[in-house]
DNA sequence: CGGAATTATTTGCGTACGCAACTATGTTTA
DNA sequence: TAAACATAGTTGCGTACGCAAATAATTCCG
């Protein structure tokens, strides 16, 4: 239960001591980065991040003022806006990536082996998904996963 | 990795609904219900909750204001204050647990069978324990597990 | 077309938290 | 014993977030 706590505050302690960027940020630039054009509508973005809408308006303020994002008006629905990865945010996601990478490896796979890796993500992945399509009692937001990421 | 959000979501939905309780609240009942006397020093909470000093002192603020524990000098060390449930704090976690233990249930424990379980279990505990034996680059707390609960 | 309902996003407000500084008490040391 | 140091807890401050209301643009009917 706290295993998630603790991994969270490692990576972004790894994080924010070498590249000045919050997990959270991260986050944000990891889905831009791999989306075409290196953009996506807000609402997107949001769901991808797990956040509110406005969550993730205010997680995109401080990589705007960074420079590392550009917010544009849609062209198609003046109503939406798309989020931009500008070349600064490209090459910053690509130097904090290893670092990321190597966090995850060094704090969480490395502890296992390759086998109980999968089986773990195998075990994960059923009430995961289970949940996401019942919403049981409630409303629950529909979201992709980016596990090992 | 969005499992533990959903998760929690959904338990704490359940508890604040029906018993007008954070899932945080709830946690600190559940320590205080379980220890010796219904009494822990502050530190010793916070360690169980893995929460920081200031933020169990804030924790604890609202459950003192409902009457559901109080906070009394520790006597052989005036420094420190022991928290204590009272008679309407452990009223109310008798009530609150039934409606958390089958959120735990339904939400999760219902969504794999017994043996997965088990080896979800398993697989969870060994990179815990290292990580918390080993501050492998940097300080870590450590902590108690209080895994399915 | 023109208003009602819907959708996309932002803003106001309140909550929860961590860090660093502070107070108070305890412990160690010379 | 008195100064130095350590420990327990709280408070000030800043951050991140969700919800509900506000704003703006789109779509849906009649």
């Amino acid at each position: 239960m706290h295993l998630n706590a603790i991994l969270g505050v490692k990576l972004e302690h790894d994080l924010t001591s070498n590249h000045g960027l919050t997990l959270a940020e991260y986050e944000v630039l990891v889905h831009l980065s791999e989306a075409d054009d290196f953009t996506l509508r807000m609402s997107s973005l949001a769901d991808l991040c797990y956040v509110s809408r406005s969550g993730l308006t205010r997680r995109l303020d401080s990589l705007i003022k960074a420079g590392m994002v550009v917010k544009r008006t849609c062209p198609s629905d003046r109503r939406g806006m798309n989020a931009v990865l500008t070349a600064k945010g490209l090459d910053k996601i690509r130097s904090a990536a290893p670092t990321h990478v190597s966090g995850v490896r060094q704090y969480f796979l490395d502890l296992l082996d390759g086998d109980e890796v999968k089986r773990l993500g195998e075990l994960v992945s059923k009430p995961l998904l289970k949940l996401l399509d019942k919403p049981i009692s409630d409303d629950c937001k529909q979201e992709s996963c980016l596990e090992g990421r």
